[in-house]
DNA sequence: CTGTGCTCTGTGAGCGTTCACAGTAGAGAA
DNA sequence: TTCTCTACTGTGAACGCTCACAGAGCACAG
């Protein structure tokens, strides 16, 4: 009796067919679609059949029209796109958090805000209520788009620590102090005592609290703390390999070095091979993300694994909460220490 | 006169607001949304300054709701996520789809299909209408889904050449046939006579055509084909690196290879160093692709550049072309030899 | 003067859904 | 019985927009 539906596209079923189909009514059927409170066991078994049959769909324009909700939500990036493409960390993270939104049959509508014009057309998009909430990637984490979205009315979750103590936005980071810490302790009990540090750009809080763990350690363990053993770099491989030379002109004793990104690892790795320091036997390396870097190089990093999975995951879960009413919250995910072959 | 915007999600103005405001209909300012034919200049700049006055976004599922489109487009990728996440050549692609669809200001839905649930779930999101058409993305690029869709009289432009010649899907796919060409003559023109290959998986259009012009190649030049020169693997650091030990083992006395992708000419070069063969003193070595991977190795890769930026471009126009009510078409890009170190 | 064609404008209907409300039926209490 | 309460169901009115249509005003030809 019904046409055949391949070639061209149909008009598809609607809430009104569904309902024709099981002999009830449109809010019948629309208390089925949303929870099913208040309906017979006998509607709710012939709207799901009639549902079955049509292929009946849920026109999302049509509800997100009456609600104000569009059931979607932005992932949004406001750094220069090729660089964060290229960071493996930063794919995890996106995939993580379409798998995690997926499971809600939310959709993530992927935005870029590289130039300025993108960011305020961005901003239009997000303030008119497109979406109903925004995951934010920042490498800088103090971008002041997660406050401006904020102060509209947008739920918000950051990845990362927000720079500013004043903020009120959502984030969910992982724990680099604590990570840094556990570098160090690493290192100290293999021995090493002249302990370098490449850390990241001291104008983000994950390059602070980085470099903070480093110090309390070695703080904690009696050891002086030699400026000559401490320069930053800005995460790329180049500057890891630039701060591993530097560090090595201005302290040649060292014997451990740890480096605050995987990428920067990779370079330190460069530099100490051109300067004929053995890895691990003359200088232990630790990295930081347990990105693919980290089991590509040679030898293979021993770093600071952080749980992208459960972050995406917890990004998730507080920005729905928050579009459920809930207030901001944070979140600090515990690291992990992975050893492989450069200590 | 107008209450302060901070705070709170205040109800976004329509387009009765901006009607009243300009002191026209809403019939007008429709109008002047969508391009402002029949609308005197006047009336024109009227509702313009209202629009800027109000901050009028328009709402998109109002609209969606009466044209049946829904002005955005999804951006699928049907295989584990894992290995294509990890794929510099595919984080380039989606970076420049999303940046070229926002030049018409359309939005992009990341939609990850690994499981057969999520293939599913994601074919009725799609099939329902919920996007305007797919820019598809497969690494076997012979997924049957693109012809379901197609089928479903769903817009979908595939990334590569399909496997199947029945297929009426549109294309944008780089010349693989032509790259591989320009490599093997590059490497004749070095001399160059025990030229071995690592092909790609046989079982896709890409390794299938980069293979024929390297056969293609070495017959016009009167080169015999020696079988025990050629060896296949999966695009995959660690099959190049396979693939180039079976070849030295079976071929010691080959002086070049041309491998058909940069990932697996990294492995390729492992395996070379390790048998004690200089790059590219002894053996010279091509790669594909011009990914990322093709700066970062040592020796820097001689490759083919594939012009992603332009496929993903080629691919938003052919799409919104064929939304727009055009025929499917198939476009094939040429590639480019870019020189380094490893020839 | 009428008719025709053009540009421009306003209006009503309707897209597919949810929501509030009214209403029904049946059970149990008064 | 009658009243109340609960579980369930149907209906009209929105939501904000576009589209088709009708109509106004004007110019120009017949």
């Amino acid at each position: 009796m019904t046409m055949s539906n391949t070639g061209g596209r149909r008009k598809p079923p609607t809430i009104h067919d569904v309902a024709r189909v099981a002999g009830v009514s449109r809010g019948t059927v629309s208390r089925v679609l949303n929870g099913g409170h208040y309906v017979s066991p006998a509607a709710q078994e012939a709207v799901n059949a009639a549902i079955r049959k049509t292929g009946y769909v849920v026109n999302r324009h049509a509800r997100s029209l009456i609600t104000g909700r569009s059931d979607s939500i932005g992932f949004l990036l406001t750094e220069p796109q090729e660089k964060l493409f290229e960071d493996p960390n930063f794919n995890v993270l996106l995939r993580c958090c379409t798998q995690a939104l997926a499971a809600h049959d939310i959709p993530l509508l992927l935005m870029l805000a590289g130039t300025e014009d993108e960011r305020r057309r961005i901003t239009r998009y997000i303030t008119a209520g497109h979406v109903d909430g925004v995951l934010l990637v920042s490498s800088h984490s103090c971008d002041p788009v997660a406050d401006e979205l904020h102060e509209a009315g947008v739920p918000v979750v950051q990845c990362g620590k927000p720079m500013g103590l004043g903020s009120k936005v959502s984030y969910v980071a992982a724990d680099d102090r604590g990570g840094a810490r556990d570098m160090v302790r690493h290192l100290l009990s293999l021995g090493r005592r002249r302990i370098g540090v490449v850390s990241g750009p001291l104008d983000t809080p994950g390059g602070v609290d980085r470099l903070a763990g480093y110090k309390e350690v070695l703080g904690e363990a009696g050891v002086e703390i030699d400026e000559r053993l401490i320069v930053s770099g800005d995460y790329s491989r180049a500057s890891g390999e630039a701060g591993a030379e530097r560090l090595l002109a201005r302290a040649p004793d060292m014997d451990a070095v740890f480096v605050a990104s995987d990428l920067m690892a990779q370079g330190a790795l460069t530099a100490l091979r051109r300067a004929g320091r053995r890895v691990p036997e003359d200088v232990s390396v630790g990295g930081f993300d347990d990105s693919v870097a980290a089991t590509e190089s040679t030898p293979a990093l021993t770093t600071i694994r952080q749980p992208y999975d459960r972050i995406s995951a917890e990004m998730v879960r507080v920005l729905l909460a928050q579009i459920g009413g809930d207030d901001p919250a944070a979140v600090i995910l515990p690291t992990e220490l992975v050893r492989r072959d450069s200590t």
